[in-house]
DNA sequence: CCCGGAACCTGAAGGC
DNA sequence: TGCCTTCAGGTTCCGG
C-alpha cells in the first residue's frame, strides 16, 4: 500500500468512524498516498500525504454510503480540494475484540464498515462483526494517542519505569496491565501469559510487587509479546490477518483460555476466574496471592470503634 | 486521581 | 432441533 493513493472512500457503517464526519472523512482521504505505515499501542497509524493532483485519477471521490454503494459524489476539483484540506493527515483504525483489515478479499466479507480503494487497483477493507471497531482521521496522532502509557518493547520501556508505573497502585496487577495509560498495548491474554510467566497472582494489588517480581514481570511482558508477535498473533476467536490468515500464538500459550488444563508447570488445573469484568487464567499454585510486604502490622489511619450502629 | 462496575454490541459456542 | 446462557484479543463513562 506504500506510496499508493486513495482514489475512493466507501462507508458502509457511519458508526465506525469516530472523527470526523463521515462527510469530511470521505472527502479529506480521498486523493492521498499512505507514506507509513506504524502503530501506537492498539492503534494503527497510517500517515498520508497533502492530497495529491494526479492525470491519472482525475475523479478522486469520497462516498458516504449506506448498505449497497450508491453512485459516487465527485469532490469539486483536485486544486480546490488541495487547497481547503490539511497538507498531512492521519487515518487511525481500532480493531477493539472483532475487526479486522483484510487487503483484496476474495470474496466481500461479511460485516463490512469501510473501504479503501488504490490507485494501483488494491483494496483495504474495515471489517467488524461485533460492531466496536474505530477509525479516525486526524491532524495530530496525540489527540488519540496521547494518554497512552510506554511501549513495552522499546528500549526506555525499563524495569525502573514499570516499578515507578506501579507504585502506589492499588488495583489487582491483572487490572492495571489491561490499562493502557499505564503501558500501551497488552491486551487480556497477553496480560495473563505475563503473570503465569512472571508467578504473580492476578489479584496482587499492583504496588505492592517486590522489586524482584517487578523486575520478573517486566522480563515476561517482553517475552510474552515478543513471542506473540513472532506468531503473527493469536486466532482463538476473530483474529485474522489482512491476508485472511490466522496467527498461533495461541498454541503457546500457557493459561489463557486454558481453563481446566493442566499447568504446564505443576500440572494442577488452571483456573478461571473474572476481574474487573475480564476473564482471567490463572494457576493458583504457581501464582500465589501474597499479602503486602511492610504493611502488614500497620495500624489504620483512623480507627472507628463502636460508634457507627 | 484512583478504583470498580456497567455499558457498548453481536455472533458463536456450549448446555439443557 | 431449538432455546437460553455465556463468552469474547477493548475502551469509555459514571459513581464513589
Amino acid at each position: 500500500m506504500l506510496g499508493h493513493c486513495i482514489v475512493r472512500v466507501t462507508v458502509f457503517d457511519a458508526k465506525a468512524i469516530r472523527q470526523p464526519t463521515v462527510e469530511e472523512f470521505c472527502h479529506q482521504l480521498a486523493g492521498r498516498a499512505i507514506v507509513s505505515l506504524t502503530r501506537r499501542g492498539k492503534y494503527l497509524i497510517f500517515s498520508l500525504s497533502a492530497p495529491r493532483a494526479s492525470r491519472s485519477n482525475p475523479t478522486v471521490t469520497g462516498e458516504a454510503s449506506f448498505g449497497q454503494p450508491r453512485s459516487p459524489a465527485t469532490v469539486g476539483t483536485l486544486a480546490e480540494a488541495a487547497a481547503s484540506s490539511k497538507s498531512t493527515l492521519n487515518l487511525i483504525a481500532h480493531l477493539k475484540l472483532s475487526g479486522a483489515l483484510l487487503l483484496n478479499a476474495r470474496e466481500p466479507p461479511k460485516y463490512s464498515k469501510v473501504l479503501l480503494q488504490l490507485d494501483n487497483g488494491s483494496q483495504l477493507l474495515f471489517t467488524d462483526p461485533r460492531r466496536f471497531a474505530r477509525m479516525w482521521l486526524v491532524e495530530d496522532i496525540r489527540t488519540v494517542t496521547g494518554k497512552l502509557g510506554p511501549e513495552p518493547l522499546s528500549a526506555d520501556f525499563t524495569p525502573q519505569v514499570l516499578a515507578d508505573r506501579l507504585r502506589g497502585r492499588k488495583a489487582p496487577i491483572k487490572a492495571v496491565l489491561l490499562d493502557q495509560n499505564v503501558i500501551a498495548g497488552i491486551g487480556n491474554m497477553y496480560a495473563d501469559e505475563s503473570l503465569f510467566a512472571a508467578r504473580i497472582h492476578p489479584l496482587q494489588k499492583a504496588g505492592d510487587l517486590s522489586p524482584g517480581k517487578t523486575r520478573k514481570l517486566h522480563a515476561a511482558i517482553h517475552e510474552v509479546l515478543t513471542a506473540a508477535i513472532g506468531d503473527k498473533g493469536a486466532s482463538i476467536r476473530n483474529y485474522i490477518r489482512p491476508g485472511g490468515e490466522r496467527g498461533t500464538a495461541h498454541f503457546g500459550f500457557s493459561v489463557a483460555h486454558r481453563g481446566g488444563e493442566p499447568c504446564p508447570n505443576c500440572r494442577r488445573p488452571i483456573q478461571r476466574m473474572v476481574v474487573r469484568n475480564r476473564g482471567t487464567y490463572f494457576c493458583p499454585h504457581c501464582q500465589r496471592l501474597r499479602p503486602a510486604t511492610g504493611s502488614y502490622g500497620e495500624p489504620p489511619p483512623f480507627a472507628l470503634v463502636g460508634a457507627m450502629p
